[in-house]
DNA sequence: ATTTTATACCTAAGAAACTTATGTATAAAA
DNA sequence: TTTTATACATAAGTTTCTTAGGTATAAAAT
């Protein structure tokens, strides 16, 4: 596993964040990609995340089913079975109680961001232009 | 404990955090801490972290001290016994290590906000002009 | 043709970082 | 004199990961 992370003249540099960071986010990425994209599997979960943050962030199925597993319980999300040939996927779906669910994590992580930058005075980071 | 959280609005209003936020941070919380003020003691960190998010984020004892213990394991932080009468504080410095430390962890951590904004579609907070 | 890689699901042991509870002791406030 | 605040600490239990393993199908590479 790589965790190389230099900080360079202010320039964000990581090739893989340190798992205690993901660790606490991973229920409310899944519920919000489900949000957006409607039905998803969970294997399709993992490589969306991955590529949609350029491998900063990689789901491994050790967390990613057990985490489906309990979100299921709790009532947030449901499954249908669909079969590609003799492989089954699982998609998942927001319920009802799931949709509130959601707004309620992607609001309190939004909060937790802003509470943060102002107890660790981190500016805004400038776009490269 | 208090943990009602409900989205009003576009308008960010938590009581306190859901721990598996804060976990994670808690180490880069106080070394930047100490970055800033110089020397602190740990029961000063709970109340300064306190104060400066509105109560939002509370360090238990429990997870401070093992922490402290940790990074001066690790050779993060120093500390000299000062009394106040009779009664004892341990005041925590950053060594040389721990000054880079903070500037890979801050990095890492604004980088990952950063990320997660992306992942998560959030937008920025607009000021309460 | 066969081996490797990718897809797709799963569980279990162990580690890390907390919470909760408890303990000790001094100083200030009610 | 009792309660609250200050100031340290440890230990059991919980949650949430990582790491490692397992099963099986489909595609790609050798």
């Amino acid at each position: 596993m790589y965790k190389i992370c230099l900080p360079k003249n202010l320039m964000y540099i990581c090739l893989m964040y340190t798992s205690e960071l993901i660790k606490g986010t991973l229920k409310t990425i899944i519920l919000n990609l489900l949000k957006e994209r409607g039905k998803m599997y969970g294997y399709e979960i993992t490589q969306t995340v991955k590529e949609m943050t350029d491998g900063k962030i990689k789901i491994t199925e050790g967390a990613l089913y057990p985490t489906l597993h309990s979100l299921e319980k709790n009532g947030d999300i449901g499954f249908e079975k669909e079969y590609i040939g003799k492989r089954v996927r699982k998609y998942y779906t927001l319920t009802e109680q799931g949709q509130k669910t959601v707004l309620v994590k992607v609001n309190e992580f939004a909060d937790f961001i802003e509470t943060m930058k102002y107890l660790l005075d981190i500016q805004q980071k400038p776009s490269n232009a």
